[in-house]
DNA sequence: AGGTCGATGTACCGATCAGTACATCGAGGG
DNA sequence: CCCTCGATGTACTGATCGGTACATCGACCT
């Protein structure tokens, strides 16, 4: 009765990794419905008995997905860890323009892509705010720290306001999305910092 | 050769509105993939040869469908077409609110909750977003009107502040969307038009 | 009365979907 | 050496998918 095995061989882990890094690259450019078993199984050369043998069925995948897109922004934006000063925050911004620069790939947020068409589906949307929540939090924990030095006012509020830096990070990529130009994201991230800087 | 049908009859124009209209409603909570033509008919009571009557394929609705989410958007928003002072932006952020508080439904953007899932796709990227800029239009005329007042700065650029506006609103309706939460669509919304003041 | 044509009902098609059954492979340990 | 067990290959199922074929209905015009 293996409801989902874990890989526990190299081989498997890599197997694993395979299913998951594949669905995440065809679920971000085609959507998670029109991301069939078949054409990730397809993509990556895997069979259907190691996607069933790694995951239940294709919502355990889509989790591993949800968690892949987390990772990955995260392992992109290393400033986002070590904020303790505004100019931190530029360098993060940075980061963030530097990952949808350049010539390849749709300018996009992996987990606002999906956002949509699962943010209404119940066995999805907690997972899915979970891993905002996260990403938002680093920006809270960075304007926490920035109080506690006295960068940034008494009163101010670092959860709030981390909130909206990404309201206007998650628009500027939207934005940039439908757009395919990358100003969006640079207007707004240059607006939410400068609003950061505001409160101090 | 019918390739597609105008509805000719009263009726007629019924049974296609029902469609698209029932087509609009689940796409918005459930994504375009997710959304079976079957369903959609079954939903609406209407029969398969009523749907390829009025439509070619299932992309022709989904254009249909889009077309519907701007007209939807845009009835919903009135102030969007009499921008004419400073105050009218703040009625126009108030009905923006209005849509989506009280107990029904979620908070969301039709045209962002399928622009993820759709933004990539050659069939429909190029509607979406001369959709997103025809409701931006609106916005950059308004501030084209209040500079042309002197209310605006007359070095500002109307279309690239009406481009930062829509990112804080699309921005905060995404996260409000995950977040189940309208504080996000009200920060960035105030947020956006603080930034278009300061630039009287 | 009969003809036209938009609107509608129903049965069907091949392809693809998620998921299952079951056999086999192959490395590590006793 | 062979047994175990994770990893893998292959064949299959019933349901659903988008789309088609074709018959019929019924309002309006002449």
């Amino acid at each position: 009765m293996d409801a989902q095995a874990v890989a526990v061989t190299e081989q498997g882990r890599r197997t694993r990794d395979a299913i998951v890094g594949t669905a995440a690259d065809l679920m971000y450019t085609h959507g998670v419905a029109a991301t069939s078993i078949d054409k990730v199984l397809k993509a990556c050369g895997a069979g259907k008995s190691q996607m069933y043998h790694y995951f239940k069925n294709k919502d355990q995948l889509v989790d591993a997905v949800i968690g892949h897109y987390l990772d990955h922004i995260l392992a992109a934006q290393p400033a986002l860890g070590e904020l303790a000063d505004w100019a931190d925050f530029d360098r993060w911004a940075e980061q963030v323009l530097d990952i949808h620069r350049g010539p390849a790939g749709p300018i996009a947020c992996p987990l606002g892509n999906v956002a949509g068409e699962l943010g209404d589906d119940p066995r999805f949307a907690e997972l899915l705010d979970k891993a905002y929540r996260t990403w938002e939090g680093k920006l809270a924990h960075g304007l926490h720290v920035l109080r506690d030095k006295g960068k940034l006012r008494a009163d101010a509020d670092p959860e709030r306001l981390a909130q909206l830096a990404m309201v206007c990070l998650q628009g500027g990529l939207q934005m940039a999305h439908v757009r395919r130009d990358i100003t969006p994201l640079e207007d707004g991230l240059r607006l939410a910092i400068a609003h950061l800087r505001r409160q101090s």
